[in-house]
DNA sequence: AATGAATGAGCGTTCATTCAT
DNA sequence: CATGAATGAACGCTCATTCAT
């Protein structure tokens, strides 16, 4: 990959992030990445494909959520890193991730594969700990990081170390 | 209001909601409503204007729940109440609430006003509860409940029974 | 006529000497002039109708001059009030001169008919003060204070008198 | 610049002249240009900015007016040389001083700039030909000659030779 | 690989005009 | 006589996309 289409990429990210996909257009991108139009198309066929190859870019980073779960058998500990790891989403992903869940609210990018996976280890995660119901647990914490996620990303809440421990003490981690 | 106004209304929620605004055009909305499209302007001044005529009109469902929470004063109930509201969002009220949601992720549209006035009203009724940190409480619940209405309208989750009395018991309701 | 069309009239002619006859919208005119857009097209046909009737408004202004000048039959006095009529045009008509002068430049509307039996006026005024070319003369006087109302309406210089008694001797009146 | 921009600017310098800037579309100076709509747009930027491409074509006509009765140290020569180049205009360039003179009666686009230097060039001169009132000398041609070229350019009259002689008679040439 | 001229469809908006009331 | 809802065509402009170089 050369370094201008890394050039595309990074600021297609953000404009999309920021701005939204529909609101971004080809041209701006192309003006902020400092390549011609007609590039844009030359490595990504059409305005789609960008989005796909932005997207495509950081799904290693939701690869690698799901492995180091996986990879972690101490269920408690598995659920302390679930919800830790949402607390301490790096800001400089901020802008991905906004993509990620402005996305899901357009009908017809909306892609619900992920979240059963998650759903599964965790529905094990929580009868490993014998809890009454561990599918409604696992749809709970699921619902509740999401909200979370939402939180942290538009209203940048300054409370949330007390969040934080408030969770670890519900879950007595 | 005539009953043109009224179709473009609808249609516009219909569409502004499930396409999205930017991605929808006011053509569209005026062949879907059957009118010309330049009643949407002389109606609503422009496309920003036809916005703000279908949030007003759905403003009034804003209103009326923080005003049936602002009445319950036993804390208790009212926090059931918050609680399983949000669980019986009325099916033909999704449309509405998936266009408040899906606007909060467009740069220029986010009003955080109306989560101000909710959150006060929830640390309130952690502090009649007596729970040890109850503005960590109050943020818990509104993150949780985002959360779910997100599920709700995006994923349509099927065991939302399981999940409410989950949530009843974990607050003792 | 009612007091209505008459507000139309007034509000038309401003706006398309000020504005100009493409760039002043027909909504303008009636918000102008407090009447529904649909009234200037019972009582004018079309917007080409409601400048028709504009202008055959002011056709007496033209009408008014020129009989003035026919009736003086002394030349010199003739033609010093031709040079002095220009000079003096009330202020309250200029906004009727923009319009007939703005209008000529627009290919469609150029009617030349008027100037002709002013020329045919003004050579026999020449002939009868024996100057030695009254044709030559009558177009330069003309090709003069057309251009003099084009500054009095577009440049308002403030030193018409000097110009006018210039001209006064020039002419020896 | 390539051809189909020059072929833009030539349109466009025709239809603003002959049809007036408000009633000239950019569609259809894009027909009669054999272009897509969208070119004048890439590379103009708007309507108001083909306007000003196509004034800016013809300034240099301008200048080089200025500059030669500047270069011109004699003022009966002067003198003779304004009027006889007004007399003298090309007709290729009607087209352009018709839009300029044309221009002058939209509200917003009437710049006097010019006028003035050429206004102090001229009262110079009176000075020079020790005239009585150089300032209403410099006023009365500029008028003069301002109605001339409106003259030539709506009613192309026919005696313009005897006209010139005139004008020369009268301010022995 | 990269540019930038060029396109055609669609955008939000304005307009002159019609018509039921 | 007068209104104002409604229309459809046109407007200025933006867009994703193509293609010769």
């Amino acid at each position: 990959m050369t370094e201008k289409q890394e050039n595309i990429l990074a600021k297609a990210l953000e404009l999309f992030a920021t701005k939204g996909y529909a609101a971004t257009s080809t041209a701006k991108v192309a003006r902020e990445a400092g390549v011609s139009e007609g590039l844009i198309f030359r490595h990504f066929g059409n305005k789609e494909g960008l989005l796909s190859a932005v997207l495509a870019q950081g799904q290693e980073k939701l690869a690698a959520i799901y492995n180091s779960l996986e990879q972690e058998f101490n269920p408690r500990k598995r659920l302390e890193r679930v919800i830790d790891m949402t607390f301490e989403v790096p800001s400089e992903e901020y802008v991905f991730w906004r993509l990620i869940y402005a996305l899901k609210w357009q009908t017809d990018a909306y892609d619900d594969s992920g979240s059963a996976a998650m759903k599964a280890l965790l529905v094990e995660t929580f009868e490993a700990m014998h809890y009454e119901d561990p599918s409604a647990e696992a749809e709970l914490i699921m619902v509740l990081l999401d909200g979370l996620v939402t939180a942290i990303l538009l209203r940048k809440p300054k409370e949330l170390n007390r969040l934080q421990s408030l969770l670890h003490r519900r879950y007595m981690l």
